[in-house]
DNA sequence: GACAATGCGGAGACGGTCTCCATATATTGA
DNA sequence: TCAATATATGGAGACCGTCTCCGCATTGTC
């Protein structure tokens, strides 16, 4: 949970243990309650002021970019590892998996997700968190073509959507692994 | 607009009269805000109160399958005139094809009724309503797979799922009815 | 015209978001 | 060690949406 940042300058001791405090308490909520749980909530129950957590997170989607922070980086080591699988079609079956799978963690996050990209705010702080995303799903799919195991009519794009709907779709269901990967196959199958 | 219901007392005029106005503009708060439209709000434009309007529609929900009685109608027309077609598999994806449209009336419409099947209260006014979305899609997933066109580990509810997740898609990024399409055809060809 | 029965409005409690600034704490350097 | 300064804090409160309650108004009936 080692959530520290590179900031222009170090943050003052307290500032840190809060900082720290707040984003565990922010997983730990986000995991119970979804991607809605209330803020000020949050910080009551680390033990600091309101103002506090906006100070340090001046949006939902910064506190929330900051609680996915360790688990976007295995995501982007599964990216790395797949792009160089021989076989492209499977890489891109297991990385939808994956994906999907990673979008289940907290309950609205494909919603999140999915406006961060959607809205306009280039910066914002979860779109560039969770740009590993996008770019792992483009260069799967740019090799999933190349090798001709997936029709030519489908964008990256689409595909990202399509996995972000299968996971929304799994979570209003509350569905079990099993069906998710029902599910996934499905889009995998369409795909090719 | 023709939103009366068999009560067991017939409404005052004047409540009819409310009744009627206030579902007129939930419709075009709905279609303009979406499904999250403030409710006071509504009422506001509607000329009356709040307490009336929660009179009317205990819960938003109410008063959303209010709003979307008319064009389930033709919904199930369209199911009834798909389950007698020929081809069975064609029957299908048009049915995905139109619900996936129909989804989109409102924006946050597949989270509305999708919370309405997932929640437990088997009553939901919504869940009552869009009843025809459900029923029309067992059936033809029923006639589809008998004539043995999309594969059999796949359920009706699977294929509902999918639809709504599609159409979710489709909203958050505010995509374009050809792109929709390109979506829909991945999920159908995905099913054979 | 009078009297139920029915329906209405809006004040206000509640809970969530987010801001502002007087106060408190850490850090620095003399 | 102890100011002086930079930095961070918390909580009161403004704002908005939901939803309830009940004194008052309107309608339908005899």
């Amino acid at each position: 949970m080692g959530a520290d940042v590179a900031e222009r300058r170090p943050l003052r001791a307290d500032a840190q243990r809060n900082y720290d405090k707040i984003v565990k308490v922010a997983a730990e909520a986000f995991a119970e309650k979804g991607t809605g749980a209330s803020l000020d909530d949050i910080a009551c129950r680390a033990g600091v002021g309101p103002g506090t957590l906006y100070r340090h997170f001046p949006t939902r989607d910064a506190l929330l970019a900051a609680a996915l922070h360790d688990s976007l980086g295995e995501l982007a080591d599964a990216a790395r590892r797949l792009s160089v699988e021989a076989d492209a079609g499977a890489a891109l079956d297991e990385w939808i998996l994956v994906m999907a799978r990673h979008l289940r963690t907290y309950a609205g996050l494909p919603d999140s997700i999915g406006a961060a990209f959607a809205g306009g705010e280039a910066d914002s702080p979860l779109r560039t968190t969770c740009m590993p995303m996008q770019s792992g799903t483009r260069e799967l799919v740019r090799r999933a073509k190349e090798a001709g195991v997936i029709r030519a009519d489908v964008e990256a794009s689409d595909v990202a959507a399509l996995i972000g709907s299968i996971a929304w779709a799994a979570e209003r269901r509350n569905d079990s692994d099993e069906t998710l990967v029902r599910l996934v196959r499905v889009v995998s199958e369409g795909l090719r």
